[in-house]
RNA sequence: CGGGGUGUGGCUCAGUUUGGUUAGAGCACCGGUUUUGGGAACCGGGGGUCGGAGGUUCGAAUCCUCUCACCCCGACCA
């Protein structure tokens, strides 16, 4: 792609609205746009880096056996209905109604949807254990909305969901799905934990939240310094002093704090603000029996399915990674989620000798499938490069007068800030493996 | 929803307290010249009616009333 052409308004103030870090660079970076309170166009750099986690994503769902659909955005009542929810989820369903006055939301969540669809078409013992996910938008009319993609009435989330003939089958699922997500958190370049969770409205038993470890999170992360004890600070436990590892007190509410006794073991906690970007819930009968959603087992008795469910939200990922890769310069994405792998910037497009250059070198890592955004717009050198590092793509290539008069070109690594001078002939060579050197992590 | 704050060209903001001629600056944008290794310089140019409605006044960005939007703190969530 040419950066002349690239749709790509980056700003060199942030808007106002603006407070946290993620929300800052993604307007700065042309990544977004507002449209209203919580509700963002994603322009092409950002819609690049959305696309590559929807990928990666994917790749560890189907790794695992699940099954893409798509469900519909819209959903009529009487589902929510039949499960309770109608009443329970309150204000913060988007709720229409039809021309002919018919009650409808806009899904917050798939579990109604996906249940009916699954009572209606997996009948039999034989279909299950059955998990579909999607990625979709969806709705949620949030009391506040705030921090850019952190927290949006509108934000694209992956859900999946489980079928299963009981618990024990049920928790194999639930375990695969759980070595999928830290498989997707860390391709995506993340640090995070995963932790206790509390259920909340979608219900279950047991659940699970993957944290990413950020100022901005909203939540607060209660760890052990010593064994792989986690939860949020919300389900917590500690020990009393003096008890045994193992023997824990259930905490109340803010209860738990820094420097606690593990209950688990002799270590003592610790506590971060992490920001949720993905849940997983054994949910167990809720669903299946509120909605009468049952199976045939094989001797031909009705069963409710045993249930779970997996959201991720793509979107606040996208901005829970920008927390954590940053600097004073802009993004640094990891190289997995990057919209583009490598940036080169020309600083004289118009000369000759290095315009020919320039796209000699653009073709040839093209040629390899390295995606490569070209700067070859006129402005000054000081506004491409800071562009560059706004945009945060891990390999900034530049070509100018300077290193040029010895053959060389300047391979930056955006994250570390290394630069080297390398031959022109090794160039395409040298910066593929730079770029598969980064990919590996 | 409670508390606090802000609305002035695309962005950042000044002007509002103490109403007074054609509403300003920087950035961005358009044309031109010279530039180009860390957000270039100069010349020329376009764009806002001051969130909206109503009111007070000879006169309103500025005062009053209502309203809308947005941001921050709290309760909820991927």
């Amino acid at each position: 792609m040419r950066f002349s052409r690239l749709f790509a308004p980056t700003l060199k103030e942030s808007p106002a609205e603006a407070e946290v870090i993620s929300h800052k660079l993604l307007l700065r970076a042309a990544m977004i746009r507002k449209v209203a309170a919580g509700i963002y166009t994603f322009l092409p750099l950002g819609n690049r880096t959305l696309k590559k986690i929807e990928k990666i994503v994917r790749e560890e769902m189907d790794g695992v056996g699940a099954q893409e659909i798509l469900m519909s955005a819209l959903q009529p009542s009487d589902l929510w209905m039949k499960s309770g929810r109608w009443d329970q989820y309150g204000p913060e369903m988007m709720r229409l109604k039809d021309r002919h006055n018919r009650d409808f939301a806009l899904g917050p969540t798939h579990e109604e949807l996906v249940t009916d669809l699954a009572m209606k078409e997996a009948r039999s013992y034989r279909q299950l254990p059955l998990t579909l996910y999607q990625i979709q938008v969806k709705f949620r009319d949030e009391i506040r909305p705030r921090f850019g993609l952190l927290r949006g009435r509108e934000f694209i989330m992956k859900d999946a969901y489980s079928f299963n003939l009981d618990q024990d089958d049920l928790e194999k699922s639930y375990d695969t799905m759980f070595h999928a997500y830290n498989r997707i958190f860390s391709r995506c370049g993340l640090e995070f934990r995963a932790v206790d969770a509390d259920t909340g409205l979608i219900g279950g038993n047991v659940s699970k939240e993957f944290m990413v470890l950020a100022d901005a999170g909203e939540d607060t992360v209660v760890y052990c310094d010593t064994c792989d004890y986690a939860a949020n600070l919300e389900v917590a436990k500690t020990r009393t002093v003096d008890a045994p590892a193992g023997e824990t007190d259930d905490a109340g509410e803010h209860a738990v704090s820094d420097g606690d006794p593990c209950p688990e073991c002799d270590g003592l906690l610790k506590s971060a603000k992490g920001i949720e970007v993905g849940q997983v819930f054994q949910l167990g009968v809720k669903y299946s029996e509120a909605m009468g959603a049952t199976y045939i087992d094989e001797n031909g008795d009705l069963k409710p399915y045993v249930m779970g469910c997996y959201g991720i939200g793509v979107s606040r990922l996208m901005a829970a990674a920008i927390e954590q890769h940053n600097d004073e310069g802009g993004i640094i994405w990891p190289m997995a989620i990057a919209p583009y792998h490598v940036e080169i910037v020309v600083l004289n497009y118009d000369r000759d000798e290095q315009r020919e250059l320039a796209d000699d070198l653009y073709n040839g890592l093209d040629e390899r499938d390295i995606e490569v955004l070209l700067d070859d717009r006129v402005e000054s050198a000081g506004k491409k490069f800071a562009d560059a590092d706004l945009i945060g793509i891990p390999v900034q290539v530049v070509i100018g007068a300077r290193t040029l008069k010895s053959g060389n070109i300047e391979v930056k690594i955006r994250e570390t800030g290394e630069r080297r001078d390398v031959q022109l002939e090794q160039a395409v060579e040298l910066i593929a493996d730079v770029v598969i050197e980064l990919t590996a992590g």
